[in-house]
DNA sequence: CTGAAAGCGCTTACAG
DNA sequence: CTGAAAGCGCTTACAG
């Protein structure tokens, strides 16, 4: 029988195991895993006769025994709520990127910001993941705290999560307040806060970025008005959109908007064009977000983006290293936003 | 000892095992795993007793054991050249809420558009997930011919492709043709084909759209005109933008733009705006792509779109089947696109 | 430098 | 309805 057989003439897939590649070469199963993991030492002449052996019969370890020996899987698991919040595309097109250089495959979970499955993530993958990396929405630092053998995990995102976890978040409250100071030095007086909460308190993002607002405001001896406050059910463009519109319907006077995400900009910058309010003429605006699409919407649009590369970066670093001591004293890191300016505010002549 | 003594206490996490389970309640490791797994028949009240015995211990059954003798996972493997990519995006939520709908988990693997990449995909997860479904991009049909023993896939995309697989495949020259044919019915003499390849032939995606292209005019009785169709580095804004601008300053006159990606289309509206060129009065402009940006840009873009949702569900369809009987027959689906006419084009009055 | 044994935590055939 | 045995394809301690 020809070596090249194919071997899809049978019914069940043929398996090539690590067995057969020793049988083939005339060594123990154990020479050919030291040679397939490069672990321990071996002969120069073995060490070939094996590769030869392993390319001609297509032999190819199999990860799932792999694991249930060495529980390690060289997986890390990404939990973010879901591609359209906030800055998870970019981040998870980040955390991919600097992943794969490691040789880290990254196995992507959508938790679509349900606290069940925040909490089953990190209650175990399993063992089919080293670690998580989760943005935790929903889930309380209580919980996690009584959470019952997790797993390595770090938790990254705007929210900075007390409990047993390290953390990489991004400083939304600081930039919030920057953002709505750079607002007002450039004359604005009644800046609408798109997308916040009116009242006080929480750690979702929009509450963090509020935050910022209020402290601005109190910073310049502002008071805080409500009726400046525009809660929105979601973050859509459509949310936004009809926000504004409100607003302008109601006679409330605004020189300036804070929009909390990306999109309620675009929308409110499609509502003030219809209603002829010119940007940044009447209306400066300034809106959290990191997509491309600020800078070719009409007019560009200034923004605060996350610098989503080094949260990244930090995150993988810090599970890596948890994978490796489990007992490592917790840590947490905190990146700065960095705002960028464009047309929708005013520049200092 | 307490029963809630916390398990953290020991130095290395506490597995509880199936053996455990089996040995608190009385029963054999075959008994538990019946019950876990809803196999066999088992007595109501040891039912019971199991269940109690397994949130009490806080067992968690280890899929990497369990895949590796019952050779299943419920994993399914997504991979995309990359979020930034086409429909990617949209197309990867609708898998993920597909795929969790029926249980099925799903873990996604960016290819980078890399032919190697997209082979190792195919050629084995190594009985990590159950299937792929591929989005090819580099890969030939050749090479799909010549894959030593690749496991279950369905490949997905524009473009369709020969060979062993069950495919998904989007009518992207027909949807290029039907967008051509509008533009031209609705007054339009020169279509610029912003993102298209000059040479024919070829499977890319932009090859498939520029197809139909010369399609339409052929049938309108058009000549080709090579100056009008604009190739694009890459499909980012700044390259739609980079383009026209070009066009423009050569003085090649065009009424019309077919941009084979949004994020083109957007640059170019750009360009168009800042030249003082009115859009639709003096160039209609037309998109492939799936955002919502196109609905809140200015003006809003007509697009043509695939349905992403569909596709994802005649792929997971096919992949199921092909898990559960390995012999089927191939078989391959098209899904048609749809054009949603927005202010960049005329309407019929 | 290499091997034989034990075992990772489960499921798959069998027996009862 | 339940169990004892064998084994999934590897790696982890040992021995030599």
């Amino acid at each position: 029988m020809p070596v090249n057989e194919p071997e899809s003439s049978r019914g069940r897939p043929t398996v090539v195991r690590m067995r057969d590649v020793a049988a083939a070469v005339g060594v123990s199963v154990k020479t050919v895993s030291n040679v397939v993991n490069a672990t321990g030492q071996v002969n120069e002449a073995t060490v070939r006769a094996v590769r030869v052996a392993v390319e001609e019969l297509g032999y190819r370890p199999n990860p799932l025994a792999r694991g249930l020996n060495s529980r390690t899987t060289g997986t890390v698991t990404l939990a973010l709520p879901g591609l359209g919040y906030g800055y998870c595309a970019p981040l998870a097109a980040a955390v991919f990127d600097l992943a794969e250089a490691q040789g880290i495959s990254v196995v992507m979970e959508p938790t679509g910001g349900d606290r069940e499955r925040e909490l089953e993530v990190l209650r175990n993958r399993g063992g089919l993941s080293d670690g998580v990396l989760l943005m935790p929405t929903a889930i309380t630092a209580r919980e996690l705290t009584a959470l019952p053998s997790p797993g390595p995990a770090v938790l990254l995102g705007s929210r900075r999560v007390e409990g047993p976890f390290d953390g990489v978040s991004s400083r939304d409250t600081a930039a919030a307040e920057a953002a709505v100071r750079l607002l007002l030095d450039r004359g604005a007086s009644r800046v609408v806060l798109l997308g916040g909460e009116r009242k006080a308190g929480g750690d979702s993002a929009a509450a963090l970025r509020t935050d910022g607002y209020r402290r601005a405001l109190t910073a310049a001896g502002r008071t805080f008005s409500p009726s400046l406050v525009a809660e929105t059910p979601r973050s859509s463009r459509d949310d936004g959109h009809a926000a504004i519109v409100q607003l302008l319907g109601t006679g409330t006077p605004f020189d300036a908007v804070l929009a909390l995400e990306e999109p309620l900009a675009h929308g409110a910058l499609h509502a003030l064009r219809r209603a002829g309010r010119d940007v940044p003429g009447q209306v400066q605006v300034v809106a959290f977000g990191n997509d491309e699409d600020a800078e070719y919407s009409w007019p560009g649009l200034t923004t605060v983006q996350a610098d989503v590369r080094t949260m990244a970066r930090r995150a993988l670093d810090l599970l890596t290293a948890r994978v490796r001591e489990g007992t490592r004293p917790r840590s947490h890191v905190e990146v700065p936003l960095t705002i960028i300016e464009r047309e929708s505010t005013f520049s200092y002549a």
